[in-house]
DNA sequence: AACAGTATCCCTGAAAACAGGGGACTTATT
DNA sequence: AATAAGTCCCCTGTTTTCAGGGATACTGTT
């Protein structure tokens, strides 16, 4: 029984790279390329019951990125394991992943033994993480001690994301069908909980945390 | 007779596809492949007198990147051709290399064929750069006055830098030695400029020009 | 001498942000 | 059953931002 496989990436050589590779592996069948997120969301929408074991997908994509990708396939409690390939490395994009139960993630300039290693090892049911992403996740971790970590409700995310993107608080409410007041009280929340002291502060942080691109 | 290519990048799963899809090429001979460009540099020291058809590279590589390289290249007049292979399409770059006499540029996330033909077409003696470039590079060149118009002053980056850093009006008046109807006015002014809608677009303005780090 | 650009300061008035409270209802956890 | 956490709404004020004006003065260029 072959594995089924579903890859993301925006870069078509590098797809038909990553292609090659797996192609040359007898155990995997392609199910589905796409140079976005969506592409595979809509996919995943129309085929509920197809059999998919693992996704594998880059972070920077246009229309919908990997780690918006990751969040949907993660929601839907559906067993399909993702392993993220990306030449990012920065510590709130790997957090952020980890945290919505990402299965792997390998960089691209991994040899393509590693990346085979990861995908058994992510088919196996294990998690997959390079030496390289999780010395960047523990040195984050540790860090962080000091800093006090926060914590933000989705609710929290959805607003300040709306703040970043230079939305008024009452366009905010209107979007989210709330009260103004309530986008208020996000607001000034949020400004205690980030330890910030205004909406530059709460720019800053949305685009640490990538919730919004620049 | 075959072409002999060199093949720089850092990303080994793409040098994994650019060499699976060049060696099903017969014409090609990969005589050398390597993770910068210092690498490269060195070896066309070592062997000056080999038959070097096309160097094909990215250009974000740690030690020597693709700008340095070409540069090196195209310094010896050794007829050897170049061409960029890269995710990143900034004019800047674009406008460096072109004037650094790349022979040809394709995005990563170009088809195989339009990499083929790049290749085809360079090795004929000609350019080859795709659509996709080429409209960056003319945007590039006929919107300079475009980009005149969003020059700052030096007192606007000032201005910029502190709001960005979360001051309020006041303490950057203070910090200037200025009114703060005079920080009020540069503000209003940015925000006109920048063509954003309040603090939140000019601190995002801020970071893409480096004028603070996150 | 006229002009363009920059830097500085001021005004009014409306809109929004911000500080600092309270309360109610739902859901998950203990 | 009690508690905590999350979401949502409201109030009273004060401060700040923001839009749209105008004004003076210095500098370098034409």
């Amino acid at each position: 029984m072959k594995y089924n496989l579903i890859i993301a990436d925006d870069h078509k050589m590098f797809l038909d790279g990553l292609l090659s590779i797996l192609n040359s592996e007898k155990d995997y069948n392609i199910l589905l390329t796409a140079k976005n997120g969506k592409h595979i969301a809509k996919y995943l929408e129309i085929n509920p019951d197809e059999k998919i074991d693992l996704i594998i997908t880059d972070i920077t994509m246009p229309e919908m990125d990997g780690i918006a990708l990751n969040k949907i396939v993660k929601q839907r409690k559906s067993n399909i394991k993702t392993l993220v390939v990306s030449m990012h490395n920065n510590p709130e994009m790997i957090d952020n992943l980890i945290e919505h139960d990402v299965d792997g993630y390998v960089p691209k300039n991994a040899e393509k033994e590693e990346l085979l290693k990861a995908i058994q090892t992510i088919l196996k049911g294990e998690k997959y993480f390079s030496r390289e992403i999780k010395d960047i996740y523990m040195e984050n971790k540790f860090s962080k001690k000091k800093d006090e970590e926060v914590k933000l409700t989705q609710r929290e995310v959805d607003v300040i994301t709306l703040i970043a993107q230079e939305f008024t608080t009452q366009e905010i409410a209107d979007k989210l069908f709330l009260s103004k007041h309530t986008i208020e009280s996000y607001r000034k929340n949020l400004i205690a909980k980030l330890n910030v002291r205004n909406l530059a502060g709460l720019t800053k942080y949305a685009l640490k945390m990538n919730y919004i691109q620049n």
